[in-house]
RNA sequence: GCCGAGAUAGCUCAGGGGUAGAGCGCUUCCUUGGUAAGGAAGAGGUCGGGGGUUCAAAUCCCCUUCUUGGCUCCA
């Protein structure tokens, strides 16, 4: 007998050779009906796979997350069967579950394929999930795999093979498709009872756009169908949260033809919103010791070719500015960075000087192609709340943490609380991707990694994803619709002050070398606003929302008392409006209502002859009537910041 | 940049080889109303732009611009 060891703690015993589908049958049969894969030891298996030893084994249905991954697996080798079946002679190429659903990369030669063609797709794999076809694992020899793939003609697979071991090579075969794949899969095709395909995309072989690119089949598959339905009504609900959307409604924000594409043009509610934004972030920095600089959108070549931008990104950026006569060039600003060494530089610095921060809102504009622009937050010219710290090598990581701290408390003051902290290295297999010595590198990502730890950041680390020169503390958020952003990033670097040559003096009075922080918190006043109206669904605190209070008269007669109303709020600096339309309050509060106005004050004959206002709270209804004065003292008191 | 989808009134969208449509918004008039849409009338479009097929193109074909779902990229 072995000895199985189930998440609570409970041990039961059982014939060598029992599968986790026999275990779960043994606790009950309801349990078994639902198990699509188990843990063993760690490993995620096939739920009729024989454990032979001792082990610690966790069952694994839809309600975890590697009983999803396993379910969507599946779902995807469906897909494959059901494109084998309606498109002979396809190519595969791999065929994953990601976070919501799954996707198959395929090679369908010269014919075409459009998103008409995924229902019938649909709709064979749904014939072959009723067929309950069991999933087979089958260990092979690499050889017969390779001589398998040949008499296929599929050279996708026989590259991924070209990876493997003889030895530890399984195919996995269902009905009649048979995949390279290493598993585990769902126990047969009939626990898939609702499909849906979403969408075709092309996708480079390997993720190398000098590759083939290759057709991917996105779809979402569910063991109910009222799951699925459920899963569609969420995404509907998450579209309305969509800051294209609201930026349109709430009038935030547009985009125009003319003036070009990714170039966001602010409206003036938009403007508001921004600009409470930046002076939030203004009056936290003073707090943290920064000066304000400001430096023009155009620099001289010379400058970007010493920080080492030109090479770096120089022949995929926008063409060099050349004044007419002398032919000068000028790259409109892509950093700020540079700009601010030279601020740094303008004149001798003393230890007793540093840290010196600089911070600037700076505009910088940035070839992005085409394909990439999305709403505000990928577009070419964008605003970053961008400061650059100098200090002597002893002070980096009280520095870095001091930083941490302004970013989580603009994330708490925004109510940002799911984000994620990611720490960004270089690629160690493909340094010629970025600038600087190995041993600044590596004293770099040390440092980094340890100011989070000190503030108990949660971080994730990310290889290859540090910027060209210096590795990154980045805070990423999700869109409305999953799509990760990068928001807050902050950043350690030697090399800049290196290429510029930045120089203070020290106490020994010998030239020392400064380190530089780039840091933002936003990150870019574009993206951070995109977020956080997804976040917020349209529903700014009040402290931001455009306009903060619509004063609605009941009728013309009191639009003088309304009137009245508004200029004394104005005085106090709450913005609003009054809404003089003639129509019915009902129609006003509607109307006020859809644009998300926080506070909505109704007066009539009531109010007039008693100085008060009718306050009505945005999504909330009625809240009585109240003086003016004790209106303001309760706005007031929910502005915290 | 690449693959897929799309562009019709200010907005959301229907239509589809032969007088251009709806709802909302806008203008004017009526209505002076108490907590999520009062009524009537009217204005508004070279159907993204260019070329082709056709007696006839918003509709079919090609090119192009922009938007969009992905891929690659992201200082």
């Amino acid at each position: 007998m072995i000895k199985i060891t189930l998440p609570d703690g409970s041990v039961r015993e059982y014939e060598p050779g029992v599968t986790s589908h026999e275990i779960a049958l043994s606790i009950s049969e309801g349990l078994a009906r639902n198990v699509l894969s188990a843990r063993v030891n760690g490993e995620v298996w096939d739920s009729n796979r024989p454990i032979q030893e001792d082990a610690t084994v966790q069952l694994l249905t839809w309600n975890d997350d590697d009983g999803k991954s396993t379910f969507w697996h599946s779902s995807a080798h469906v897909l494959a069967e059901a494109l084998e079946a309606l498109y002979p002679g396809v190519k595969f190429g791999i065929g994953p579950p990601i976070d919501n659903g799954f996707y198959y990369d395929i090679d369908l030669g010269d014919q075409e394929f459009g998103e008409d063609d995924l229902e019938q797709v649909e709709k064979k794999m749904l014939e072959l999930a009723r067929g309950k076809s069991q999933f087979v694992r089958k260990d092979i020899g690499k050889a017969e795999a390779v001589d398998y793939y040949n008499g296929k003609g599929d050279e996708y697979k026989l590259e991924l093979l070209e990876g493997l071991e003889d030895g530890q090579i399984t195919f996995y075969e269902q009905g009649n498709f048979t995949d390279l794949c290493r598993g585990p899969h769902i126990p047969h095709t009939g626990f898939i009872k609702a499909i849906k395909l979403m969408n075709v995309a092309g996708a480079y072989w390997r993720g190398d756009e000098k590759r083939k690119q290759l057709t991917r089949i996105y779809g979402v598959s569910f063991p109910k169908q009222k799951e699925l339905t459920e899963y569609l009504e969420l995404l509907e609900e998450a579209k309305k949260r969509d800051h294209r959307k609201l930026g349109k409604e709430l009038e935030l924000f547009t985009f125009s033809e003319k003036v070009g594409m990714g170039l966001p043009l602010w409206l003036p509610k938009g403007t508001i919103l921004r600009e409470r934004l930046e002076n939030f972030m203004r009056r936290a920095q003073i707090k943290a010791g920064y000066d304000p600089v400001v430096t023009p959108h155009i620099g001289s070549k010379a400058l970007y070719v010493t920080s080492g931008h030109y090479e770096k990104y120089g022949e995929d950026s926008f063409k060099p500015i050349n004044t007419p006569h002398e032919g000068e060039e000028f790259l409109l600003k892509p950093m700020n960075c540079p700009h601010h060494c030279e601020i740094y530089k303008s004149k001798p610095r003393s230890y007793k000087d540093l840290p010196i921060r600089y911070a600037e809102f700076g505009t910088v504009y940035r070839y992005e192609q085409s394909g990439e622009l999305h709403g505000l937050t990928r577009v070419r010219g964008f605003t970053q709340d961008d400061a650059h710290i100098f200090c002597r090598p002893e002070q980096v990581k009280e520095e870095f943490i001091k930083v941490i701290n302004l970013v989580l408390y603009t994330f708490k003051a925004l109510g940002f609380d799911n984000y994620t902290a990611q720490v960004s290295l270089r690629d160690p297999e493909n340094k010629s991707k970025y600038i600087g010595d190995d041993a600044l590198w590596e004293k770099a990502e040390r440092q980094i990694q340890e100011a989070a730890d000190e503030c108990g950041l949660i971080t994730v680390t990310e290889v290859g994803e540090a910027a060209f020169y210096g590795p990154k503390l980045d805070f990423m958020v999700k869109d409305a619709l999953g799509r990760s952003w990068q928001l807050g990033t902050i950043q350690v670097d030697y090399t800049l002050p290196e290429r510029f040559q930045l120089e203070y003096i020290g106490s020994d009075n010998q030239r020392h070398r400064p380190v530089m922080i780039h840091r933002a918190p936003f990150g870019s006043m574009e993206r951070f606003v995109a977020v956080l109206i997804e976040h917020c669904a349209g529903n700014f605190p009040l402290w931001l929302a455009p306009e903060q209070i619509a004063v609605l008269p009941i009728s013309e007669k009191y639009h003088d008392y309304a009137q009245q109303v508004l200029t004394t709020l104005s005085e106090q600096d709450i913005r609003g409006f009054l809404d003089n339309r003639d129509e019915k309050i009902g129609r006003k509060i509607r109307d006020a209502e859809v644009q998300k106005v926080p506070y909505m004050l109704i007066v009539g004959e009531k109010e007039e002859s008693e100085e008060k206002v009718a306050v009505r709270k945005h999504g909330q209804g009625d809240q009585g009537s109240l003086a003016l004065t004790e209106f303001v003292e309760k706005f007031r008191a929910e502005i915290v910041l």
